[in-house]
DNA sequence: CTGTTAGCGCCTTCAC
DNA sequence: GTGAAGGCGCTAACAG
């Protein structure tokens, strides 16, 4: 029924291993075998059958983006550069990777899913992008998975999220700590004195690091924090906007908030502008990563810039072996302060 | 080296069929027998082998799902939405299937390289999404790839994408046409005469539609269209603004802008605050997609509503089977205008 | 309900 | 440089 590899060589006048070979490349073959071979696969309209390819080889040409949110153009960008370095070329057969992009949802049953399931399918290579949920359990049979893709071959980076030791995982991590210490500092030197903060879910390594990075700032100018001025939420739009509005709710003397990342940003300006407030001469507002819709919101937003597009064609690229791993296996992403309107000294009291 | 099926028959003491039988959970297996097996996988840490059985059955858990652009939210959203529907359950080992998105950046060769990997995996279902390249070889080679991965017993579906006749493929079709048509008319309705467009790519499909809706609206009012009032750009914010600026160089006297899609008319937008203009007091501006950030730039974007969530939504359950296909094997799905601030009567010349 | 028996289509030593 | 043969790990008839 469907053509098969006897086919092609029967067709050639050679063997079925020849065949192979000529279809893999990693192997000798005499140019006008070659040429037939490649003509009996042209005329028969052969392709290869990958499940058998990979059950004999014991590897496959498939290679897995795990992302949390794939709507959220955070991980689009990160993952669109991922694939991008990998879709290129450098497979077994035909030199072709399939690059596929894997939605957890954010949910770590989700994320162990598509774990075991790139497992199944011996991927060749598994890229984990953005923050980790940090509750042990869960964290624990991550890292169990991890060490286990490693042994099989599996070549595991992680893009954007903490390293996982001793699982042979190379990292590129985000220092949104750094970011996040930059962006308060920036509000603080404005002279800004009461920050609300609208932070992302408690439970992701994200969230921790640039509220750490909040606070490591706050701490530095000697300002104390009022418990009231944090709030917790999802990485979106519309947590933005109920965030901020409980903030400026709880207490409407502040005068800057700072949101979890861009989409936050964006809800909370709605928020203040909802209240009547202006942005930035009654509230400043930052945001974080500096997605393409940060420069067309007015006033424009200021943010930490993350290089995404780089971050992604490094982590596809070590994924794929083209570049070595940062030395130990951990490299660290710097942010840059992006200063717009968004921002500006606060109102006299 | 690693544990296979016929470890874990051992260890429960069953036949490697009975194993197979109770991961498949297609054939009737004792309780007891079953609970044995499983505490067996487990003990042993068992992962099934994905190409093995694939092989051995002739059909994967992989469904593809086919983008032009992954950091473009319009995909994101789409695909997250197909996603959810697969991702959920259903597939044959442990009623899992591995959705997986293909970037294809929208180059034709790599469409047709994906949907031979694919092919190659013996894929359960492909959901091509949005616009198709018009161009006849590109065109037929999709037609006939389609057709075999038909053939060979993978579901294909089209979403946001017009049907490919003989391929058995089901498609969803969104109404280009009507929504630009609605947009424009809206414009001609507040009274403008002179509108500048900003199309997309020529060659593909989903530019001509809205192009075609939009001199459908201009021809039912009697505008006569000057050739100088259309250029044709990509679907992102840049070509937008080098859109629009080209646009008002060649006849400054426009009161409106048309533009491809949301990222197209921010940059639109951009362009022509850049210039010193108003919107919408001097020039008018219309979106099409409706996309998250189109509520939050400033005017609010009035656009073409496409409700890309439940289309994906949809598209998802058809290619897994769980909706009925529609009627004819092609089924519309409407847009609505949405009319926010961007948009007004044209200045008085 | 469960075991036995054949392959699924390809890759990969070995020989030549 | 090329052919022959065995097996990768699993599923799918058949029997029983």
């Amino acid at each position: 029924m469907t053509v098969t590899l006897a086919d092609v060589a029967a067709r050639a006048q050679v063997s079925p291993a020849t065949v192979s070979r000529v279809l893999n490349g990693n192997y000798p073959v005499a140019a006008p075998t070659r040429e037939r071979v490649l003509r009996a696969v042209d005329e028969l309209d052969y392709v290869l059958n990958g499940p058998a390819s990979a059950l004999a080889a014991a590897t496959s040409d498939l290679v897995g983006i795990l992302v949390n949110d794939i709507a959220d153009p955070f991980f689009g960008i990160t993952a669109s550069a991922i694939q991008a370095e990998i879709g290129g070329a450098g497979g077994r057969a035909g030199g072709e990777r399939l690059a596929v992009v894997c939605n957890t949802g954010g949910s770590p049953e989700r994320e162990l899913k598509y774990l075991t399931l790139l497992q199944r399918q011996r991927a060749a290579a598994v890229v984990l992008t953005g923050g980790a949920v940090v509750d042990a359990p869960h964290a624990a049979a991550v890292a169990a998975k991890l060490r286990k893709l490693g042994e099989t071959g599996t070549r595991v980076v992680l893009c954007g999220r903490p390293p996982v030791p001793d699982t042979g995982a190379v990292a590129l991590t985000f220092d949104n700590r750094g970011g996040a210490r930059a962006a308060t500092g920036h509000l603080l030197g404005l002279g800004h004195r009461r920050l609300g903060c609208v932070a992302g879910p408690p439970e992701r390594t994200t969230t921790r690091h640039r509220l750490a990075g909040h606070r490591a700032a706050l701490a530095a100018a000697g300002v104390e924090e009022d418990p009231r001025w944090t709030v917790y939420g999802r990485f979106d739009r519309r947590s933005g906007y109920e965030g901020a509005s409980e903030l400026l709710r709880r207490d409407p003397s502040l005068t800057a908030v700072v949101a979890a990342n861009d989409s936050v940003a964006v809800g909370v300006c709605a928020a203040v502008r909802d209240l009547g407030l202006r942005i930035p001469e009654d509230v400043s507002v930052t945001g974080f990563d500096d997605l393409p819709f940060s420069l067309d919101v007015v006033p424009g937003l200021t943010t930490v810039r993350i290089p995404l597009a780089e971050a992604g064609a490094r982590a596809g690229r070590i994924a794929m072996g083209r570049e070595e791993a940062p030395a130990g296996g951990v490299g660290e992403i710097g942010g840059e302060l992006v200063v717009r309107g968004s921002t500006g000294a606060p109102r006299a009291s």
